[in-house]
DNA sequence: AGCACGCCGACT
DNA sequence: GTCGGCGTGCTC
């Protein structure tokens, strides 16, 4: 093949097409699709993939690739696929669709350095440049820019004096460590010991090491550990030739101080093989099927999936397992890595992109045959997928709130179509929308409704914070709450705190006129931050120091509202002097392994209770809690999200499962001040099916999904005016377009109106059936594309919005 | 996204 | 008559 077909790394409307490049001779029959390249495009170079290899092309003057960028596709044929269908599905750039499928270490850097074209030039250069080239012959231009003209620079560029070269760099890299070889045998080694001078008594130590341990190579790393030498001496011994070096490539490992317990199946319940039959059927017949595995928690879903994916494994296939976070959740890691040992790659936001790109790696070179991980992990170039699994299946971290804004489940199902295996999603509180397609059959129904330890859920207490208000308790922990921890904390046993912060953070209000204090370029209240008494805005950042007057009416009684876990601690610190307390949020930890080792400190019981937000709601499983405590179960429900209710549901039954999961009954309670309504009455009874039968019923009466699908077209520029022109305009265009069943709502404003000094307006389309839908939607693009480029104005499309943020 | 090209107003 | 503003269009 002489011509290869590169999308370039260029995410733009204008470039998000193929061009054609010439392959270079000596990389003919080589080069194929799925690989990176750098090309020259335009006056710089950048990188490409190759997505097609071809005999001829039809532009004239075709240029060369530059550079090979990898020896193996990174992109396998069907990743390649699968990325040119996420660019459908999501109308996001193809560039874009491929860097999502590839660790962030892999996405190209780029680099602008003027080099002088030869070191006599020196002489003849302008002198503002001279300083910079004294010892060297390139120098990053960022730095020259910001103090050289332009003008000047250009000048001794037309002179031919220094040129401009781009260069283009990875961003993560292979780490390679320095090994040490023997180089002569041992029966040599005693004849070369005699010889090495008598004042060279540490060289002589690092080879006598060689010969008391008997080996050959080792890392200089361990060498100079293991003989308490300099590395100087081990030079010397390189220089003499007795020794060698050489660089290995290894992998980071961000698991090697651990140490997985080798755990084996466990013997299934009679419910558990009822649901184990059909995936394994699936498996053997290599059938494609989505199975929904509804069990509650403690229903034993991962003894499920791990003899599932034994059964894969044993196949000779790979497996994917999506989890939602799991640097939040290192038991579940121990439980894969525990069964199925160096078999395992693990991916998560928790790891270094180089840590990231090592265990990417092991999947494409296949030495492993299983991943655990996040969201991306769905895009693991196996090419012998036997099974995908996504557990805890409702986790709005499985869609992607960016370009490209898909959702892992739809590309789970699409390339376990591809590879003919089934989908496996479960969950204790399935998305409406799964259970649904379950009900109709489009999915298969698993149901798991015992718990392995036959104990029942713990009981759930609602407690009402108005009737407590009105008995003069106006703290934020109910009098039951109080008694139930002091009951605890006599006993021995351990308590779970959760504070449910979303959409309800500490704002500053003055008491005396009611003014909040608001983010200056945002619509959006300041969030008081104790540290350093400052106000931070969470959409842009501005930070602001804490007044102590108010703004508007220079009264003293300037305040913040809202319950940080900050605050919570202090307030229980008062209530319950003798109590150890762990406080887990985004301060305490934030440094990596902080969040681990609290949970390690508060399993080995030094502390009675574990006070945090969303990141403590999943997968803890501690023997003696006996006790959860949600403190306001309804912030959430006054959000302006559809799935308000569900997610509220989802979560108070999630939190209620930490408690009691072993011999210990345990107990819930949940603090709200809308103890009537039926998403919290009905987690307390853990009752699912009447949840879904509710909540069906009024999505169904506001045309939401599952009933509708949605689209959410979002507006926005630094002039109103121009956010409510456009938007009209395309409320009209979608309205002439569109068939008439579609509801098209808008123009409206944002529910947060302004973010950046930018104001957003929205347009909402909910459909059954639009077949016009994605090609209107282009057109829209193409229409606005150069208000895009040069006015400032962004449009973006969610083509299944999580809320109506 | 960059970058060159080109057309217009403001200045030596 | 030249310099520099940024609107327009191209990149294999």
């Amino acid at each position: 093949m002489k011509y290869a077909s590169v999308i370039v790394d260029v995410p733009s409307m204008q470039t998000d097409r193929s061009f054609d490049y010439k392959i270079p001779e000596e990389w003919q029959g080589f080069l194929t699709p799925g690989m990176r390249v750098v090309v020259p495009f335009g006056p710089r170079k950048i990188q490409g993939f190759v997505v097609e290899t071809k005999e001829h092309s039809d532009f004239k003057r075709l240029k060369s690739i530059t550079e090979c960028l990898d020896l193996t596709p990174c992109l396998t044929k069907e990743l390649l696929q699968v990325g040119h269908w996420l660019t459908e599905k999501t109308l996001c750039f193809k560039i874009s669709a491929f860097q999502a499928m590839l660790p962030a270490a892999m996405k190209a850097k780029y680099e602008k350095v003027l080099s002088l074209t030869q070191d006599e030039h020196l002489l003849n250069i302008s002198d503002q440049l001279k300083p910079f080239f004294q010892k060297q012959s390139q120098v990053d231009f960022k730095e020259i820019e910001q103090v050289v003209s332009l003008k000047t620079i250009q000048k001794d560029i037309e002179n031919g004096y220094v040129e401009l070269i781009y260069k283009v760099k990875q961003k993560g890299n292979k780490k390679r460590i320095k090994m040490i070889n023997l180089n002569v045998s041992f029966s040599e080694l005693e004849d070369k010991m005699n010889n090495i001078p008598v004042n060279a008594k540490k060289q002589l130590e690092v080879l006598q090491y060689f010969k008391d341990n008997e080996v050959k190579t080792i890392t200089l790393q361990d060498l100079l550990a293991a003989t308490n030498v300099s590395d100087a001496s081990v030079k010397a011994l390189i220089a003499k030739e007795i020794l060698s070096e050489k660089y290995q490539e290894v992998y980071r490992d961000p698991y090697q101080d651990r140490e997985f317990k080798k755990t084996n199946a466990l013997l299934l319940n009679h419910e558990q093989q009822q649901a184990i039959k059909p995936i394994l059927s699936s498996i053997e017949e290599n059938e494609h099927h989505v199975f929904l595995m509804y069990g509650v928690t403690g229903s034993g879903k991962t003894e499920v999936y791990l003899q599932s994916i034994e059964e894969v494994l044993k196949n000779g296939k790979e497996a994917i397992v999506l989890v939602p976070e799991i640097s939040l959740t290192p038991q579940m890691v121990n439980r894969f890595k525990g069964r199925f040992g160096s078999k395992v790659a693990v991916l998560h936001s928790g790891l270094s992109t180089g840590e990231k790109y090592d265990e990417w790696r092991k999947i494409q070179r296949k030495e492993v045959q299983l991943v655990v991980g996040a969201r991306s992990a769905i895009f693991a170039p196996f090419e012998n997928l036997g099974m995908i699994i996504i557990d805890e299946e409702h986790e709005s971290s499985y869609k992607q709130e960016e370009n490209p804004r898909y959702h892992a489940r739809d590309v789970a199902i699409y390339r376990a179509r591809n590879h003919r295996c089934p989908v496996v999603l479960g969950s204790a509180t399935p998305t409406l929308e799964s259970f649904a397609r379950a009900q109709k059959g489009v999915y298969k129904l698993l149901s798991l409704k015992e718990r392995v330890n036959k104990r029942s859920m713990p009981a759930v207490d609602i407690v009402d914070m108005r009737e407590e208000l009105r008995n003069g308790n106006r703290s934020m922990f109910s009098t039951s709450l109080i008694e139930k921890l002091t009951e605890r904390l006599e006993k021995g046993e351990q308590s779970v705190l959760f504070l449910n912060k979303r959409g309800y953070s500490s704002f500053v209000m003055c008491r005396d006129c009611g003014f909040v204090i608001q983010c200056p370029h945002c619509d959006i209240s300041l969030t008081y931050h104790r540290f350093g008494q400052q106000l931070k805005c969470h959409y842009c950042g501005h930070e602001e120091h804490m007044p102590n007057v108010c703004p508007e009416c220079q009264s003293e009684h300037i305040r913040f509202f809202g319950t940080g876990t900050q605050r919570v601690e202090e307030e229980l610190v008062k209530v319950l002097p003798e109590s150890r307390i762990i406080r887990m949020d985004v301060d305490t930890t934030g440094k990596k392994g902080a969040h681990e080792k609290l949970l390690t400190k508060f399993g080995n019981k030094e502390a009675d209770i574990l006070l945090g937000t969303q990141m403590i709601a999943k997968g803890l499983d501690f023997p003696d809690v006996t006790l959860v405590g949600v403190l306001t179960a309804d912030t959430m429900l006054h959000l302006p999200d559809f799935r308000a209710s569900e997610k509220t549901f989802q979560l108070l039954t999630q939190v209620s499962g930490r408690a009691g999961r072993h011999e210990l009954p345990g107990e819930v309670i949940i603090q709200t001040y809308t103890p009537e309504h039926y998403s919290i009455q009905l987690a307390s009874q853990y009752d699912y099916d009447a949840f879904y039968e509710q909540e069906m019923f009024l999505r169904k009466s506001h045309a939401y999904p599952p009933y509708y699908y949605l689209t959410l077209i979002t507006i926005s520029h630094p002039e109103i005016t121009k956010v409510v022109a456009v938007t009209e305009k395309i409320v009209q265009y979608l309205n002439r377009n569109l068939s008439n069943t579609t509801k098209i709502l808008g123009p409206v404003a944002s529910p947060i109106p302004r973010i950046k000094d930018r104001y957003r307006y929205q347009c909402m389309v909910k459909y059954k059936r639009e077949n016009n839908l994605h090609e209107t939607l282009r057109k829209i693009i193409d229409h606005f594309q150069q208000e895009m480029s040069s006015d400032d104005l962004a449009i973006t499309i969610d083509l299944s919005p999580n809320t109506m943020m």
